[in-house]
DNA sequence: CATGGGATTGACT
DNA sequence: GTCAATCCCATGC
């Protein structure tokens, strides 16, 4: 991927994400799912402004930016929108597509949707730690390519960000529709449209 | 320097 | 459904 395509609004760069593949060390997968984080909002942790734990997000887009959540786990997301504005997109699930024996050693699960359904298991999975902190997008090691032929047509739903507290009415998530592999189902159950029984 | 709070997950009732 | 793990960081005294 070139840097101006992070290069742009935050929301837009969200969308498109789904449906390009990010790998590392000899694993990658399709990203199913995404969150937008921007500076204006509470919820951002650009949102204190430029701290030494924010510089990464203010820097150049096409960066990653990969925090500590909880004390345990890793979450990687791709800074975005130009040098000086905070903004970055996370990475939240992806559908599992290279180096699966791998992820399933390192993750210590066998299921396929179970290993990178979440932004904290993805990491685990694709072996990326709070090292690439700050690492480049366009150079590597981690890379990200642009959305497949396959997944051209794919319908991208917004919904509320997960696992928020503060601006947590914004619809600034994004999931690829009627993936298995999402962290969590993108509508809730009750506003999903009845199908038939089979009879 | 002490404190409180997470952009989560997995185990358990 | 509840809850603990575990650590980094921003904030306030």
């Amino acid at each position: 991927m070139k840097r101006s395509f992070y290069d742009r609004p935050v929301l837009d760069v969200a969308q498109d994400l789904v449906g390009c593949v990010v790998s590392h060390d000899g694993s990658s997968g399709v990203i199913v799912e995404t969150e937008a984080y921007h500076h204006s909002e509470p919820a951002s942790h650009a949102f204190v402004g430029l701290t030494n734990r924010t510089r990464v997000l203010f820097g150049p887009p096409g960066v990653a930016y990969v925090y500590r959540s909880y004390g345990i786990h890793a979450c990687l997301n791709a800074v975005c929108e130009p040098d000086g504005i905070g903004a970055a997109v996370l990475i939240r699930a992806l559908e599992p597509v290279e180096g699966i024996e791998l992820m399933r050693e390192r993750r210590r699960v066998e299921r396929l949707e179970g290993l990178c359904s979440g932004p904290g298991k993805l990491t685990q999975a694709l072996a990326i730690g709070l090292e690439l902190n700050g690492s480049d997008l366009i150079r590597g090691p981690i890379a990200i390519v642009g959305r497949q032929p396959a997944w051209r047509d794919v319908h991208v739903v917004a919904s509320k960000r997960i696992g928020i507290t503060k601006a947590a009415e914004l619809p600034w998530r994004f999931s690829a529709l009627g993936s298995r592999y999402l962290s969590r189902p993108a509508m809730p159950r009750t506003e999903r449209v009845e199908q038939p029984l089979p009879r």
